[in-house]
DNA sequence: ATAGGGTTAG
């Protein structure tokens, strides 16, 4: 149409159009100059669309010569094909005595740019410069829009600037045209230059600046340009279409209902595109009940939906499990004439599964029979999605298998009644499942931790001759391996290879991951290796845990080389592997090998971080050697890597152990309340020293400072507290602690009970001993016979039981359970 | 279309 546009536009201009006469007197004599501009396209027409070998050379050369632009013109308009045109356009532009026009051009450009050739577009461009061929603005405009479309907005660019070289000068409507494609593709800053260059921009000006600022998202741009277009007059429903297409966009719905209504107000319409789009964006934004509310207008307005509109609208529904109002719009495209697809009745169907059958049934019966058996099966694994997606594996396990029963025992009517009992659902048809269906029943057993149901399905499965999918193969490995069943995972990655899958990176790493669990490092290297060989790379979260296992278990050195043979494999462990292992050299109270792996590792890839630090530092305060600790800490704080709250509670701790409380408190007076803040564990440590030195009042000052930084004691700060009072003798003190710990529902251990007891006894209460004594009878039943918490037992039992106080029938009670626990004891 | 590590207090 623009096209058209032009061309009447440019008949205006004689002097640009090269007329017939022109090329006919200029071509040779001897041809017939009468045949019409309309029979010459017509017989091009018929040579061109054949294929090149049966071209009539001889009739081609005859008609050569009476070729103009005009019959050019309205040959490349009726080729079928891209190709053909080109090829006419190319043969054209080789005839001696004829010259190409910008009509000529601009009608080449157009097909290209409509057929996606944006190289053949830009050699065209060239010819163009080249032959100089004149251009008016207009067909200026027009080419420079075509390669636009085709996202050389560079060389539209580069052609208006040449302008001159083509004997054009550009008016308002070339800019209008270069302005909207620089908009298209977002150039918003070009848009800008060229805008200040132009001299009258008019209302097409505006509106491509509008859309520039509206694909650049910039919205306060957007408002601006629109309160000029509007203050000029000028607004009219392309502009509010492209502000509501855009807003739609950015998900600012609430702002499109707003211009919608503005739109309306100005008696102007949305067009049917429009409210498609609406639809569609609101849909797709989760705002389903708009995009009804938009498709009501749409229809008010005479439109109606198609299929795609109906279909993402009742998708949406789905989704939000509005499986009501979904089916009621189904009804209605349907009553309308509008036959739904495999995909929307697949929707509708495995949305209602397990909330509604019957109508997930009848649905499937309703659209089963007009399908092909493919068709009809896609269904029934629809159901099977349905019912797995509800949480009805289970379910969805038993249809499969009436499935699988339909194909072993075929009926001679081709229709089995077949009904799984238990699923709800009737196999019309004799429907086999296929490696699909086993896909979606394996997988959502895999997700309900249905693994023993998953491995006889897969047995027999392959029993009857399929293979499944990748996808439920490497789930099913991936779960046996979350739970350790690791023979049966190998077993699994056997079978799928028997199948002809490849295991996957993420197959080998589910393998690798329980590995890692069990901490066999000599299977894991091995994987490490074959993984290597395949290319995979192994998540390497899942060394820290080997590293863990083997430190745990007593196997330093064994987690050291793990380490170093997953260097000599090609895989770097992290950081915080290294951490591990140097937690587990630690532990076990080897400072210099942990030191050393410290070393190595700084002075390899790594700048340990805080917490290799800090586990440097604990290991050296857990051994006594502070000095050493605060040295490392120094290291750290010299690197400029700032110390935590771990940091410090740990050289608090330290030195409380040490009994230096001196020491601990200029470390936490150290502490920062934005970087490090104390935390529990700090007055805990602090707490539990000041008591170890004697000082209760300190430290029951520190716990309330504690509180009144905002900082809530738990479990173990009340025990620390408790235990403290009690060792310092003041258990009538600690009593109330104990208590409120317990109101707090903070349950003490059963060794601060008895220390409770028998610190209380000692003191001579025994009313309130016999009290604990009683509540702390239920669990002593876990206590060993030769702990601590046993001896205490005893000591406790027996002092209550010499005293005079306690009346006969409790010590009765505690003659008894002297007795039981004798009886348990032994 | 998948899994998920390191440090502190009684």
């Amino acid at each position: 149409m623009a096209l058209r546009a032009i061309r009447a536009k440019a008949r205006r201009l004689p002097s640009l159009l090269p007329s017939l006469n022109i090329h006919s007197s200029s071509s040779s004599t001897d041809i017939n100059v009468s045949i019409s501009s309309h029979s010459l396209a017509h017989h091009l027409l018929d040579q061109f669309s054949k294929p090149t070998l049966l071209r009539d050379s001889e009739r081609l050369r005859t008609l050569a010569a009476g070729l103009t632009p005009d019959a050019v013109e309205a040959v490349l308009r009726d080729l079928q094909s891209w190709r053909a045109a080109h090829d006419f356009f190319r043969w054209a532009s080789d005839q001696p005595g004829f010259r190409h026009t910008c009509y000529t051009y601009n009608a080449m450009a157009s097909i290209l740019s409509r057929a996606r050739q944006p190289s053949l577009l830009k050699s065209l461009l060239h010819e163009v410069f080249s032959r100089k061929c004149p251009m008016t603005p207009g067909a200026l405009g027009f080419l420079i829009r075509c390669l636009g479309s085709q996202g050389l907005v560079d060389e539209a660019g580069l052609v208006f600037d040449h302008a001159e070289e083509l004997s054009c000068v550009p008016n308002s409507y070339t800019y209008n045209c270069l302005i909207e494609v620089l908009a298209n593709a977002g150039r918003f800053k070009m848009v800008e230059s060229r805008f200040r260059e132009m001299r009258n921009p008019g209302k097409y000006t505006f509106t491509s600046i509008l859309k520039s600022y509206c694909n650049a998202g910039m919205v306060e741009e957007v408002w601006r340009v629109f309160k000029e277009i509007s203050d000029r007059g000028w607004v009219d429903e392309h502009v509010f279409t492209i502000l509501i297409v855009s807003f739609c966009k950015w998900g600012k719905v609430d702002k499109v209902l707003e211009l919608v209504e503005a739109m309306e107000g100005c008696g102007m319409r949305l067009n049917e595109k429009t409210f498609c789009v609406l639809v569609h964006g609101f849909v797709k934004q989760g705002r389903v009940q708009n995009a009804l509310q938009m498709f009501d207008k749409m229809k008010r307005a005479g439109f109606n939906g198609d299929l795609a509109l109906y279909s993402v609208m009742i998708e949406g529904l789905c989704v939000e499990k509005k499986l009501e109002s979904a089916l009621a719009l189904y009804r209605e495209m349907k009553k309308i004439g509008i036959g739904p697809d495999v995909r929307l009745v697949k929707t509708m169907i495995s949305s209602l599964c397990g909330v509604d059958m019957v109508n997930a049934n009848s649905l499937l019966e309703e659209e089963g029979d007009k399908l092909s058996l493919d068709g009809l099966l896609s269904l029934y694994n629809a159901v099977l999605e349905g019912m797995v997606r509800f949480g009805e594996a289970e379910r969805a396990h038993l249809l499969l298998r009436a499935m699988m029963a339909c194909r072993s025992s075929p009926v001679a009517s081709g229709d089995i009644e077949g009904v799984a009992s238990d699923c709800l659902f009737r196999i019309k048809k004799s429907v086999f499942p296929n490696d699909e269906s086993f896909n979606i029943v394996v997988c959502g057993l895999c997700k309900g931790e249905k693994l023993d149901i998953a491995l006889v399905l897969l047995d027999d499965m392959i029993s009857a001759g399929y293979r499944g999918k990748l996808l439920m193969h490497n789930n099913l490995i991936s779960k046996l391996c979350s739970v350790g069943r690791l023979e049966e995972s190998y077993n699994v990655l056997k079978k799928m290879r028997e199948l002809g899958f490849v295991p996957t990176e993420f197959t080998h790493n589910s393998i690798f991951y329980c590995l890692c669990k069990k901490g066999d490092s000599s299977a894991a290297i091995d994987l490490l290796k074959e993984m290597r060989h395949q290319g995979h790379v192994p998540w390497i979260k899942y060394c820290t845990l080997i590293v863990q296992k083997l430190c745990k278990g007593g196997k330093v050195d064994e987690a050291c080389s793990f380490l170093e043979d997953m260097v000599q494999i090609g895989f770097l462990p992290d950081i915080i592997a290294y951490s591990a292992t140097i937690d587990g050299m630690c532990r076990v109270g080897d400072m210099d090998k942990a030191l050393k792996l410290f070393r190595d590792v700084s002075s390899g890839c790594y700048l340990p971080d805080v917490v290799a630090h800090n586990i440097l530092i604990n290991g050296f305060c857990k051994a006594g050697r502070l000095a050493d600790a605060e040295e490392i800490l120094n290291e750290m704080v010299n690197k400029g890597i700032f110390p935590s709250t771990v940091t410090y509670n740990l050289m608090i701790d330290g030195w409380c152990k040490e009994d230096r409380i001196d020491k601990a408190i200029a470390f936490f007076s150290k502490m920062n309340d934005e970087s490090a803040p104390p935390s529990v564990v700090t007055y805990t440590s602090l707490i539990d020293g000041l008591c170890s030195v004697g000082r209760t009042e300190d430290a029951l000052r520190f716990w309330n400072e504690m509180q009144e930084k905002g900082c809530l004691p738990n479990k173990i700060a009340y025990s620390a507290l408790v235990h403290g009072l009690c060792k310092c003798g003041r258990p009538d003190t600690a009593l109330l602690y104990f208590i409120e710990m317990k109101e707090r529902t903070f349950e003490p251990d059963v060794s601060l009970y008895l220390l409770m007891i028998n610190s209380l006894l000692l003191k001579g209460n025994s009313v309130n001993a016999f009290e604990l004594l009683e509540q702390v009878l239920p669990m002593v039943g876990s206590i060993k016979s030769d702990s601590k918490d046993y001896r205490l037992m005893r000591k406790a039992l027996c002092e209550l039981s010499k005293d005079s106080g306690i009346p006969l029938d409790k010590r009765i009670l505690i003659d008894s359970v002297c007795d039981i626990q004798e009886d348990t004891y032994k």
